[in-house]
DNA sequence: GCGAGCAGCGTACCT
DNA sequence: ACAGGTACGCTGCTCGCG
């Protein structure tokens, strides 16, 4: 028999025969199907004498009897101990977890495993990695190895303009009327007649949609990218074919899309095609701050990502340059050109990462794209846990998750800074601090407090007890993460930045960063299967602990510390050198524990530490700017670093610190802000500038106060213009009205706006605390006005 | 009746 | 729906003063 080779995309199911006959979509020149038997299973903590009871068991499942197919015993690790276990088996994954409803009276375990999941747990293959095989006919023999070559996806783009001359477009009136898509090769499919290389002519929507996904087959699609797309574009085009009484043949098998609620987002699953939303990994990469994007647009995701800009229609007006054809029709096909193409680049910004992702936390790509971290750190420890010979821990039920939620546990020290303007500072910080104490101390569920290392464990600065001799899952899975990462970072430094090699690795690096930094939070995660207070509490007090410690030697070394959070300490360098600081941070090094480490950062020439508002001058914490030998400004925590303040008064607040961190002149930060007023006075300054972004988190309608953002919405609202749950707001608060929130109007129907308001409560506030440090007095700033307000001191 | 002071809600940020 | 720590604006209340 001929080995054959192919990539492994996504494993299901589907019964043939009152059997599960387990379907692996592959990859070789193109997609295709191999079929494999295997029969699902799940645990019983039961003794052996119940075999005849467990097999008595019997559910009704598509219309046939379902019973177990044999009870028998195995030895397994549970909860980190050995334990004999009875391993129920059956014919239909989807009788498992009725079988275990019926015997409720026993503990079980991993009877809520997707099956394509379990299949490839226990076959120990992984997304993406080439199967090296034997087959017969369409069934899969044997797989001899796996391995991990380069391969490619064929990838398209797409997104849809559509007919709106009522604001939001609605799918039973308003057509669709240009689908653009980019693979390379780009075009806009539309029913006008438009005179650009890229128009592909429709004779009306139907044909439009026709071929549309005529494309899809034609190229044989494998990577369908969209922006938004589960949630609107699908949907609509869904919406639309079902009145034009035409198919949206999406699917291989000529099947549209199923809709799939994972987490709280909708999801949109195409058959034999990956689709995946780009919006939803931006989503996650902002959440857990791998990438910073201030709005989720696609047009604002794509300039800050790439770096490019890309030009915006006003997407209210889209109607109308429909209608108008001419240049405006032009305009418009360019810009729905466009959307496709800067999504087919975000694409392949982060697809290597996803990729690698999936490859590495062994979830097939599709799942990883709408993954949460919990459900990426969650995949590889099941996988890992049952290569130890340890059963998968049942999630929690919703009443002991709600008790953790409670009961928070203790987190990381912020020492209170002395605000001022400081010269000369070294700041360190200790590498991947939880996941190295996680290795360095083995802290796990099930090293707490074992039986086998009393007299000689690491012990937490809070008593509890971790195993010397036996090395816990997660750390293990941890320091096989840090260690992997390590050695691709060498590998890398060898590399051709620009070679595909290198995009390879340097996204698996990223991603193993993800998940090393994610460990921690899962351990403390209410709804973890591998949760334990004593285990996270124990990651965050030596944390605690080592930057206290850290503190205190700097100190006794003679250097004055300023400011320190959970990981990180800002030197005042004084009398020392550089290299006095650098010998401190050996000596630290010298007597730290396994993988903990201390770096340095960097030296900055300045810095800016600010005082807390009210309360007695006390400094603020995370809130400083400091200024690198290289010019770079970096700032954290500041009004200028948030979206929900004025870009008027960000402007004014950047340009008061580089005056102070770059020239040291107070002069010239009075007369920038000077400038700023005498402007907003003089009604001179573009709403744009004035409008503060704020995310409604509920619905409008559930709020238990009025606030200027709700109050806007409100307004809104009335003239058509809805803010769902979710949505960014942008208002401006107007001279009409007497409070805040009766001033806010949303952008889009602000006529004017109140001067005081943006020198009071914008401006001023934002450079006050800044000026504060270079001299003037609180009172001085105050009082010396006239009666207009603190904006009269600059007069 | 009015302003100061404060608690609570809500958002966005830092590590 | 990975964790906790922190700043701060706005609203709406209480309280003391006149």
């Amino acid at each position: 028999m001929p080995l054959k080779r192919a990539v492994l995309i996504d494993v299901d199911y589907t019964i043939k025969d009152g059997k599960t006959l387990v379907r692996l979509l592959m990859k070789g020149k193109r997609f295709f199907r191999l079929y494999d038997f295997y029969d699902p299973y799940f645990y019983i903590d039961a003794p052996i004498s119940k075999k005849d009871e467990i097999m008595k068991a019997s559910v009704d499942e598509r219309g046939q009897k379902v019973s177990p197919t044999s009870v028998e015993e195995v030895t397994r690790t549970l909860f980190g101990k050995e334990k004999k276990l009875l391993k129920v088996t059956c014919l239909i994954p989807s009788a498992v977890p009725k079988l275990r409803d019926k015997l409720p009276h026993f503990p079980a375990y991993e009877y809520r495993i997707l099956f394509g999941r379990r299949y490839m747990i226990d076959k120990n293959i992984a997304p993406f990695s080439t199967l090296i095989y034997e087959r017969e006919g369409k069934f899969l023999k044997k797989i001899h190895r796996t391995a991990d070559l380069p391969f490619s996806l064929r990838t398209a783009a797409f997104d849809i303009e559509t007919y709106n001359p009522r604001g939001a477009p609605r799918p039973k009136l308003d057509p669709t009327i240009m689908i653009s898509y980019a693979n390379g090769k780009q075009q806009v499919i539309t029913t006008k007649k438009i005179d650009k290389p890229f128009i592909e002519h429709a004779k009306d929507e139907k044909e439009m949609i026709t071929q549309f996904c005529k494309l899809l087959s034609e190229q044989d699609i494998e990577v369908l990218l969209g922006y938004n797309s589960a949630v609107f574009d699908l949907p609509y085009l869904a919406a639309r074919a079902d009145i034009l009484k035409v198919p949206l043949s999406l699917g291989r098998d000529g099947s549209s899309f199923r809709i799939r609620k994972m987490g709280i987002r909708e999801t949109a699953e195409i058959t034999g095609r990956l689709h995946i939303d780009l919006y939803s990994i931006i989503r996650f990469l902002g959440f857990i701050g791998a990438l910073k994007v201030s709005k989720f647009t696609l047009e604002n995701a794509y300039s800050e990502i790439t770096g490019k800009k890309k030009y915006m229609v006003d997407r209210l007006a889209i109607h109308e340059m429909w209608d108008k054809g001419g240049e405006k029709l032009d305009t418009l096909a360019d810009y729905s050109m466009m959307d496709a193409k800067a999504t087919l680049e975000l694409g392949s910004v982060v697809m290597p990462l996803e990729i690698e992702m999936s490859k590495l936390v062994r979830l097939p790509l599709f799942d990883t794209a709408n993954a949460t971290a919990g459900q990426l750190v969650e995949s590889l420890l099941m996988h890992r846990s049952y290569h130890a010979g340890a059963i998968i821990p049942n999630k929690p039920g919703s009443e002991e998750a709600a008790e953790r939620e409670k009961n928070p546990i203790q987190g990381a020290f912020v020492k209170l800074p002395q605000p001022g303007i400081y010269d000369n500072l070294a700041v360190f910080d200790f590498r991947g601090l939880y996941p190295s104490i996680i290795t360095s101390h083995n802290i796990d569920p099930y090293t707490l407090n074992c039986d086998c290392c009393k007299q000689d464990s690491y012990v937490s600065p809070l008593g509890h007890r971790f195993c010397k001799k036996k090395k816990g899952l997660i750390p293990a899975v941890l320091a096989d993460i840090i260690s992997q990462r390590a050695k691709l970072k060498g590998e890398l430094k060898a590399l051709e930045k620009d070679s595909s090699e290198y995009t390879r690795l340097f996204a698996r690096q990223q991603s193993l960063k993800i998940l090393a930094n994610s460990y921690y939070g899962y351990l403390a995660y209410a709804r973890s299967r591998w949760y334990s207070r004593e285990a996270g509490e124990s990651v965050t007090a030596w944390g605690r602990h080592y930057i206290q410690e850290t503190i205190k030697k700097a100190e006794t070394a003679g250097f004055e510390i300023l400011y320190g959070d959970t990981d990180s300490i800002f030197i005042l360098l004084g009398q020392h050198s550089k290299d006095d600081a650098l010998s401190f941070m050996k000596k630290i090094n010298d007597a730290l524990p396994g993988d903990m480490e201390l770096e340095l950062e960097a030296f900055y020439p300045r810095g800016v530490f600010v005082t807390k508002k009210g309360l007695g001058g006390k400094g603020a914490k995370k809130k400083y700017a400091l200024i690198g030998e290289d010019g770079k400004i970096k700032i954290r925590g500041f009004e200028l670093v948030r979206r929900d303040w004025s870009r008027i008064a960000k402007d004014t607040q950047m340009r008061v610190l580089e005056a102070i961190l770059k020239e040291g002149s107070k002069e010239k930060a009075v007369k920038i802000v000077r400038d700023e007023i005498e402007r907003l006075r003089e009604g001179k300054v573009p709403l744009e500038d004035l409008t503060i972004y704020t995310q409604l988190n509920k619905s409008p309608g559930s709020y238990e106060i009025k606030s200027p953002e709700l109050s806007a919405a409100q307004k809104a609202a009335k003239a058509g213009i809805k803010f769902d749950r979710g949505s960014l707001i942008g208002y401006v608060i107007t001279k009409s009205g007497s409070t805040i929130s009766d001033k806010a109007v949303v952008l889009e129907l602000a006529q004017d706006y109140d001067p005081n308001y943006y020198i009071d409560h914008q401006v001023l506030p934002s450079v006050l605390k800044i000026l504060k440090e270079l001299g003037f007095s609180e009172d001085d700033l105050k009082f010396k006005g006239t009666q207009k307000g603190l904006g009269g001191f600059f007069e």
